[in-house]
DNA sequence: GTATAAAGTTAGATTAATCTAACAAAATTT
DNA sequence: AAATTTTGTTAGATTAATCTAACTTTATAC
């Protein structure tokens, strides 16, 4: 069994390799907050559990055994969230911070009944796959709003960035997943986007947010 | 901010109190598998974050401010423990230990949502009362099986052992909350009772076991 | 290609929570 | 009331997870 503290720089290991293939020490500190030497430590430990592959100087990766526990971290962390928001009428932007402590509970049982009462969710509520009873994921390859062409039809898949200030930014303008967004026009000077969706005609979104926006072409 | 320990201790005193009017290291120390000094320890530190009176050899006693803040714990336990078995269908057996997990999570909105979907229960599932927002206790006198008189028909009220294996030989028996039980003959020889409920015309429970039962008599 | 900067490691200290061993006080037994 | 047992404390060690300071390796810039 793996304490909390392990279980945290398992998810953030996980989480960063999804994004940047590779992850270095560096990284990890800044998104633990924590300094180098702690985590070089920490490597080290989970090195000595057979969760991690280290090697002084170079990249961190996860094993096989590593990315499976750090996968089932985030099924029950992805799952809390869809249960908090399906079952317990959450908003998306109030959930985060509740499933990282729900994540650690130790109890196969309880996740099970939450999977069950949901009806085995695929997705989270912003989107995100929901690891399987494995811990393996399944990526759609979603498209950035930030990289269509003008003209096109989209449909709202997911969002990147699950921050609540970032959620209430959409939640203002009305966007919510599976919203059919259309692209009226790009401005070339800061690439910020002009969109129509709803009942909404003319809206301008900044690059900086299409960038976190995924989205489905329409078929 | 407490920590998790902290918590843990600061429950456990509580606990005891409510039974036993005092608390001494050495039980203390049993209670939650701990060494007598570990306990010791602890109890200074406490003291100096004013949860608890403590002076060498004297027995322990939560301050007010110790008993609100274990009040505000053992609500969140039990208010975890109805929702886990009225909305998550969990059998009263089975909740204990996802509880004592949930129980520190730190998220007020987490347990204020629960409460109002639960529409603001009094009691948790086992017939335990459910501290108010305060950590006040509202302690019912409901009488143990064990010290009626035969003749007695009485209600099942409360449990006071909650560990699986009394519930489950309660479930095994058709026994839960609310039942109406009459009381057919005590034996003299070992103090067991012999009752009638529901569609069971003659069932024996031993005094161990309606010592841990409490009930309300018939008005 | 050397100098500088960034990234990473080593060594040793710190804190919270635990332990054991030894001692001291209080309670119980005879 | 003295002896014994139980209870509680003190002192010092241990473990997990963190830190700072100093040093080393790798990457970047000129």
């Amino acid at each position: 069994m793996n304490s909390l503290t392990e279980e945290n720089y398992l998810k953030a290991l996980f989480n960063i390799a999804n994004k940047a293939g590779e992850v270095n020490v560096a990284e990890l500190s800044k998104t633990l907050d924590l300094k180098m030497p702690t985590v070089t430590n920490m490597m080290k430990k989970l090195s000595s559990k057979k969760l991690v592959h280290y090697e002084s100087y170079k990249p961190l990766r996860l094993t096989e055994k590593g990315k499976k526990e750090a996968g089932l971290i985030i099924r029950k962390h992805r799952l809390t969230e869809m249960f908090l928001v399906d079952k317990m009428k959450f908003g998306w932007e109030d959930v985060h911070d509740i499933a990282e402590q729900i994540e650690h509970i130790q109890s196969p049982v309880f996740f099970e009944k939450m999977d069950e009462l949901l009806d085995f969710p695929k997705l989270d509520p912003h989107g995100s796959p929901i690891p399987d009873r494995n811990g393996k994921i399944e990526w759609k390859d979603y498209n950035k709003l930030s990289d269509c062409a003008v003209g096109e039809t989209v449909k709202l898949a997911a969002v990147i960035n699950t921050s609540s200030e970032f959620l209430k930014f959409l939640n203002v303008r009305g966007m919510r997943l599976g919203l059919k967004i259309k692209i009226k026009a790009i401005e070339p000077f800061d690439k910020s986007i002009v969109v129509s969706y709803g009942k909404r005609q003319e809206e301008t979104l900044s690059n900086v947010a299409c960038e976190r926006l995924l989205v489905e072409k329409e078929k």
